[in-house]
DNA sequence: ACCTGAACACCGTTCAAGT
DNA sequence: ACCTGAACACCGTTCAAGT
């Protein structure tokens, strides 16, 4: 589906600072650090192509559409996940290590592109069963391979591939919300500012708004995981 | 937020075939239909005028922008849980009971209306604590009332919530985009059609792919909000 | 080989003018 | 009171033309 993946082989060519793809890469860079400056709903061709000095028509050279440019930016930032140390595409300490890693990963790259993620979450995806936020074919084969390779069943395994990725992206897409990120496309100069809502009439939410307010988003992450973590073990060899 | 809400009262008034707000509120069905039927994406205030046998501008008299539009069309939809008559506003049947039926409330709400429903899951929310999918003052007050009314503590009450919220946005986003919405923005033509992805170099995923494809969100939804509830249980008083 | 100017068909939105 | 025509400033995208 992207026209970016010439070799879909489980072997990634890394991302990171070097420059393969050397202006397609440029300009999915730039998307990137546009997004989580001004907002998706800011990125236009032309503007995009401004903050490369260059005009609109020639990012057509590198890229089919404003959609497949989307497209790449949210393939750009999750390739960031092979770059962090600390998540690893083979299991090396048994599935549990494996997921908690992955879904650490997964959390850190959110809160790092909390404009993007929302893209990542409401993209179409590659096929049907290629489920947000784990959305590469690659990283679905190596989730896969931990938990058959750590004989889970089959089914075990897609089962718990389903339950992994609902938590993870209810789980981060209102964590990056409650972030001030606009999730979904988003406006630069809100028109309707989310001036605190008037709670005439709704006792209870002023009696509990501070508790309301209160960030807990790491906290119940972690209380969260450890749950469907209890779960899996019910499915586990 | 929604300058469609003029008395925010907890008495709703209720969705149904009745005329009230004639004009505006027959812009905005005919805006949830339209979604519906083209996607979010192709959803354009010139479009919709000539749906409605009109000009464009002339809806600037009942729509400030396009984006309130949007607001008001997501806030539509949601309306309809009031007309759902197995969802309690005021729980009968203890808290448990209240819960379920608004979990699948919900679910047919996000059934109903797959492609509005990204919108709902992913518009910025009134204040940052109203989390969807439950993105209305009303149903979180009264969500939290039927918490509290049960003898959860306040904090209890709150945790409930957002433990909620996950779940059912996590669910329900990813259902509705296996049923072949395009989540988010909508393509109506896909210029990148979701041909079967090619999985040579993937030979799990060739394996599993029938598994893969296999539509179990009911039976998932279930389990995961039974445990869900379980959760909760500890939680209550 | 790479970039651009001009053009096309479309947007959202404003506002004076029509009825 | 309600709708519209014309206009403005912007889009995405194409393509022949420039260097």
């Amino acid at each position: 589906m992207l026209e970016s993946n010439p070799s879909p082989g489980p072997e990634p060519d890394r991302a990171g600072p070097e420059k393969p793809r050397l202006e397609r890469q440029r300009i999915l860079q730039a998307g990137v650090d546009f997004i989580e400056q001004h907002g998706a709903r800011q990125l236009t061709m032309r503007r995009l192509g401004s903050a490369l000095g260059v005009e609109a028509m020639s990012l057509y050279r590198y890229v089919p559409s404003r959609e497949s440019l989307l497209d790449g930016i949210v393939e750009t930032v999750i390739d960031e996940l092979y770059g962090d140390p600390e998540v690893y595409v083979e299991p090396r300490h048994g599935w549990q290590d494996y997921l908690l890693r992955l879904a650490h990963g997964l959390r850190r790259l959110a809160l790092k592109h909390p404009q993007v993620f929302p893209l990542v979450a409401t993209r179409p995806t590659e096929a049907p069963w290629v489920r947000p936020p784990l959305r590469s074919l690659r990283w679905v084969e190596s989730f896969l391979a931990a938990l058959t390779s750590s004989g889970f069943s089959d089914r075990a395994a897609v089962a718990t591939y389903r339950a992994f990725s609902s938590f993870l992206l209810g789980h981060l897409l209102l964590e990056v919300a409650a972030l001030g990120a606009d999730v979904g496309p988003v406006e630069e100069a809100d028109p309707h500012p989310p001036a605190s809502a008037d709670l005439d009439g709704y006792p209870l939410l002023q009696q509990l708004q501070d508790l309301l307010s209160e960030d807990r988003s790491a906290q119940e992450f972690e209380e969260s995981l450890e749950n469907l973590m209890d779960r899996l073990e019910a499915l586990a060899p």
